[in-house]
DNA sequence: AATGAATGAGTATTCATTCAT
DNA sequence: GATGAATGAATACTCATTCAT
């Protein structure tokens, strides 16, 4: 942006000579309009979540955070930029929780089963927590934008990698039988989005996780067949 | 030309003589109607995939369809007015296809086996000569209106419902395992929606359908463990 | 524009099988939408010579043509284009008018004298036809945009190009003296457009519009010098 | 760090006990105060030559200058107060260029004509110095303000009375021929800007400035007549 | 029945101005 | 005195909808 270039050559040259701003306004500042950016992503997947990416008006969006309307503006260029704020957020957040996951290779099918069902526990708690912003991201992402749609799937796909990476290290291990592991992966994928969406648009009570994590782990593990 | 003869038509009918319209004209201008009607669901298709459901406008439509702004206001009162249109003779078309299929109840495993096989197939068939209507039902529904995104729901639910069927019978019989099929039912129509979205999003032609859908198969009914 | 290309393309496709619409109706529109047009253009050259092309707003400007807010995105995409439209008008109506004035070169001093004067008689006539246009070109085209400016300055350059063109010729037949005549044309210009300037921001009645072009002439021919 | 010491300073006075700010301060923050208010006005001059007066935002004049957006309204209450300063900033550096020439009447042609040419070369000299401020005030001004646009057309119309009154007295002394000298000292006026504003548009080193002032001053004294 | 120019309510966006620090 | 984040009134612009033909 030409007017920051400009600003900081000149603030440079004058450094010095011209009054100095005191650190602790400036970082009083920069606080301020962490605090409003936060904010309006946080008043946007409100938004999104009640009326749709596309039914929310920026009128919405700077009401219920409470700033006026041209603050929106300060920091984003369009809705579109808000919502990428947004997933990327979300996206620095799952980094974070999977970050913790050490990976402890499973030696045999039970510790397979049982490292499945920490992993989908733990991505339920996630969801738990986010049930607007998932919702918003499962539901709005693919029409706000066809890199959006991309972006999304590329995170279904990171999911599918990682499923396929322990599919073909058990049927190396011999505790998983030989298969296509990259279809198996994003059918695994999709049978976890499948209920997610349904978990996220019904009643959060209504659902007994434990019992649905055990279902899917052992149909996954045993198939259906008797 | 045809005009004029219209105009004269009108002229009379104004005049107050009340003259009857040759039911040959009659039938010809209902089949015009008809025609533009459907021209107008085909533009609309086209541009909802391309554009998007909200970033389609009534223009682009007309555009595409070849007619004039005001005629698109003949046939429907609004944009949802016409994705509910496209629904609607989505929905015919599929009851339309699997009134077909005829329930012989399987007798075995392996017959159970082949009409997944076969009902899959069949399904592909589908969204393969629809790609970019389903793609647009898919993608767009869940966000044109809680309504569609409750009908859209109501439909996987229905094959879910319909899977489950087939599940309790097998248990019944004694080729499937015991389990909740409630859940099983919707995590397999959790891994057809997973495949198909990916199916749609890359190139239509690198895939293998058959393996796909054996994979899948083999992976529903006897899982990855070894 | 997509829009266009599209309709085309379907519109082709379809004819004969739709229903054709009168060339009447057809002429009508256009007829309607060049009134429309031209409208727009007359009301901003107001609006610009009164406030100014910058502080004329496009509500300013529908509001003089009596057209609503809308009707001027139909056929401007923003005041810059409709300040481009209004010079390509001026543009035409000069070529139309000069190209009436017949070039006879002057044969001698006297003949040459006679031709300057009808010249900026005719200058003058069209000037005070276009009093408002004239204003608004010369106040407003430098500061709407470089390219506008560069314009103006063309035609500028254009008229010194013919006034250089006449001095040439005069200075071979030897009744000029001979100089820099790109230097003088240039001059020459800039006496005109001085005392356009002054007459449009000052009362018109209160010249008398011979005198001064006597003057100039004189002027021009035999300098101030005794 | 000044900044702390400064908050002191004011800590105190808000305490009531109505310190004394040493002279020293004050002179200081004067010295600040008038070094920034000298900075907006030439980074105005900057931001109107490239952008234009309108196109020129506040914000693109204080980043230009280097100092806050607050601070612009400590010196001016808004853009076109800051016109006006640049304005009366070249009013008095033009009064104090014309003060040094001394008006020693011409005694004949030859001083006369030696006088104008020192004269255009005096003022080509300041143009030269204030390229982008000259181009600004001739460019802008008329569309700033009806008020601006008169006060310029004032500054000319002095030069003219200038011009005419050396006219007029060179027709007293019989060395300038008996003529309108109003209608002349325009036009000899608008020769000049002509020129002036071909040469700020152009490259600066693409004239020879001495052969231009020669040409025009034999032009204005004898014509382009044999 | 079809048309497309016109419309204006609805919305996004800009930018001069304020004010707490 | 200087600052820059926040503001919202002013304005540009969009696009579904109307209507005369």
């Amino acid at each position: 942006m030409e007017y920051n270039e400009l600003r900081l050559v000149r603030q440079a040259l004058k450094a010095g000579s011209m009054a100095m701003i005191s650190p602790l306004r400036k970082q009083r500042d920069l606080d301020r309009k962490e605090k409003t950016y936060q904010d309006l992503l946080d008043a946007a997947i409100e938004a999104f979540g009640d009326k749709g990416y596309h039914g929310s008006l920026i009128s919405d969006i700077v009401a219920r955070a409470g700033v006026g309307q041209g603050t929106f503006y300060r920091h984003f260029n369009d809705k579109r930029e808000l919502f990428d704020a947004i997933m990327d957020r979300f996206g620095r957040m799952l980094l974070g929780e999977f970050d913790v996951m050490t990976t402890h290779l499973p030696g045999n099918a039970e510790q397979y089963r049982k490292a499945s069902r920490d992993a989908l526990l733990a991505m339920a708690a996630l969801v738990e927590k986010n049930r607007k912003l998932v919702l918003v991201l499962l539901r709005e992402a693919p029409t706000v934008d066809r890199e959006f749609e991309q972006r999304l799937n590329e995170l279904f796909d990171q999911f599918a990698s990682l499923a396929a990476f322990y599919l073909d290290y058990a049927v190396s291990q011999g505790f998983a039988r030989p298969c296509n592991t990259g279809i198996v992966a994003q059918a695994i994928v999709g049978m976890a989005l499948r209920h997610i969406t349904k978990w996220l648009q019904n009643d959060p009570k209504a659902l007994d996780i434990d019992e649905l994590i055990t279902e899917l782990v052992d149909f996954a593990f045993f198939g259906f067949g008797a």
